[in-house]
RNA sequence: GGCAGAUUACCCAAGCGGCCAACGGGGGCUGACUGUAAAUCAGCUGGCAUUGCCUUCACUGGUUCGAAUCCAGUAUCUGCCA
């Protein structure tokens, strides 16, 4: 019978002088060392990347979207093929969002683009007020969940904390998250206090849904679920919410249990994000693993795992790779300038990665000016790899006890732009 | 040989007397992208300069206060008729 304890966290080494650490993630599809990240497959594919690539590259998980499956091709068809991992062929561990983030980027996101034509931004973003006017928002919150308008068909559906919970037991991955409303730098703090509140309520009925569908499901092995902490920037939110899920219980066939790892959500400036993930590695148990929603930039990935994060995802590295830029030590760079038109060499001289091992800068650039979708592929594959090793080399550096040096030496050089050739 | 119609910036193409350095594509150049409505989106693309100025719409000449737009001639191209 699947129960909690069938998903573990193990802690391995302790950075000297702050929050971060290494562990291990114990999921019925295998460990994952942490730190770690986990590519994005939104829709059941990492884009453009054989999955047999996104492993060979080094990546240890997957996440998929509970929202963009629920519309297409809808949950039971997952179910059916015995979760997502079969039906994506990928046999290690993966992770679902609840939907949370579409909160955001279908709803209120796009009230962003609106502000910015306010006083404030006048004249800077000329082109919003011609797409302003003809778009919708696709989602509407409400105390009870969210009605979303499908962008593929215009259906309504009401997405509410048991349906992302039994939409994502459908789906079947490992580690799922609670049921969030995902806000923007732009609301106020009134709006930060009454949104938080909800995603409070909404974390109970998630954990309490998720309780229920473990009962009913048990021919499936124990999928874990984490919940998401908001609270913008402010502190006592943030603290307030960590404090609220790190007690929240519910009752597995008579035996209580709480979450199983905690989300860590929100909009976040790059200035305060160590900052506030620190506050809640403050607040949080220390054995439960803790994954940093949305953020795979290289300064972000040092001060988040500094200050106590332990798994990371983000689309940056295959949508950056997409549309045509690939990271190396010395900053992000678009491959569609001229001056790499005859350039032979790979993406990232040294890059242990298919790409830079196979393909010149020239190649991939033609690709790009050919509209060939292969440029996309190797991109990404590059993109992930970059990302994945040097989340692999993070957590080296705090065994070896050299995370700091590692740290000024690394982002030195990668923000070093100005002094890069061009 | 006759008749008709074309000629616009790198390419295609709008414009048919002033609001035109000239719509829109393409191409080119540059930038953005962090729980993916994203193989997407944005800016620039005659020259020079801080509002502005200068040289352009095949060429030459005219009409007009004012022409890419009207007239005449020239060149080239395309149809139709011999």
């Amino acid at each position: 019978m699947p129960q909690p304890s069938d998903f573990s966290f193990t802690l391995g080494t302790r950075l000297e002088g702050a929050h971060g650490r290494t562990g291990t993630i114990h999921t019925p599809h295998g460990d994952i060392q942490t730190p770690a990240y986990t590519p994005v497959g939104t829709k059941a594919t990492v884009k453009a990347v054989l999955p047999e690539v996104v492993k060979d590259l080094g990546a240890q998980a997957v996440l998929s979207n509970a929202y963009h499956l629920y519309l297409q091709p809808g949950p039971e068809l997952l179910d059916l093929h015995g979760g997502l991992g079969k039906f994506m062929n990928w046999d290690g561990p993966t992770f679902t969002d609840s939907g949370g983030f579409q909160v955001m980027s279908l709803g209120s996101g796009f009230k962003k683009v609106i502000d910015m034509t306010g006083p404030e931004a006048q004249g800077k973003v000329g082109s919003d007020d011609a797409v302003a006017p003809g778009k919708e928002r696709l989602a509407n919150v409400d105390d009870d969940g969210v009605w979303f308008t499908s962008h593929i068909n215009g259906d309504r559906h009401q997405f509410t904390p048991e349906v992302s919970m039994r939409i994502q037991h459908q789906i079947g991955a490992d580690v799922m998250m609670a049921f969030d409303e995902l806000t923007t730098l732009h609301n106020s703090r009134g709006y930060q206090v009454e949104s938080l509140e909800r995603t409070r309520r909404w974390a109970q009925r998630s954990l309490d849904a998720h309780a229920q569908l473990t009962e009913e499901r048990q021919h499936r092995p124990y999928q874990a679920l984490y919940g998401v902490i908001q609270g913008a920037q402010y502190e006592d939110l943030r603290r307030k919410a960590c404090r609220d899920l790190r007690d929240m219980r519910a009752e597995f066939d008579g035996v209580e249990a709480g979450f199983d790892g905690y989300g860590l959500g929100g909009a976040f400036e790059k200035e305060n994000l160590g900052t506030i993930v620190g506050w809640c590695a403050e607040e949080l148990p220390e054995d439960k693993p803790r994954h940093l929603l949305g953020i795979s930039e290289p300064d972000d990935l040092f001060a988040a795992i500094e200050a106590g994060a332990d798994t990371f995802d983000a689309v940056s590295p295959t949508r950056v790779g997409r549309t045509g830029a690939f990271y190396t030590d010395s900053g992000r760079i678009n491959l569609p300038r001229a001056e790499f038109t005859s350039d032979l060499s790979p993406l990232q001289d040294g890059c242990d990665c298919y790409t830079c091992q196979n393909y010149s800068k020239a190649y991939i650039r033609h690709l790009i000016k050919a509209d060939e979708i292969l440029s996309g592929t190797l991109l990404s594959i590059h993109n992930l790899r970059f990302t994945v090793r040097l989340v692999d080399d993070i957590r080296q550096s705090i065994i070896d006890g050299d995370f700091y040096e590692f740290k000024d030496q690394m982002l030195g050089r990668y923000y070093a732009k100005q002094n890069r050739p061009v």
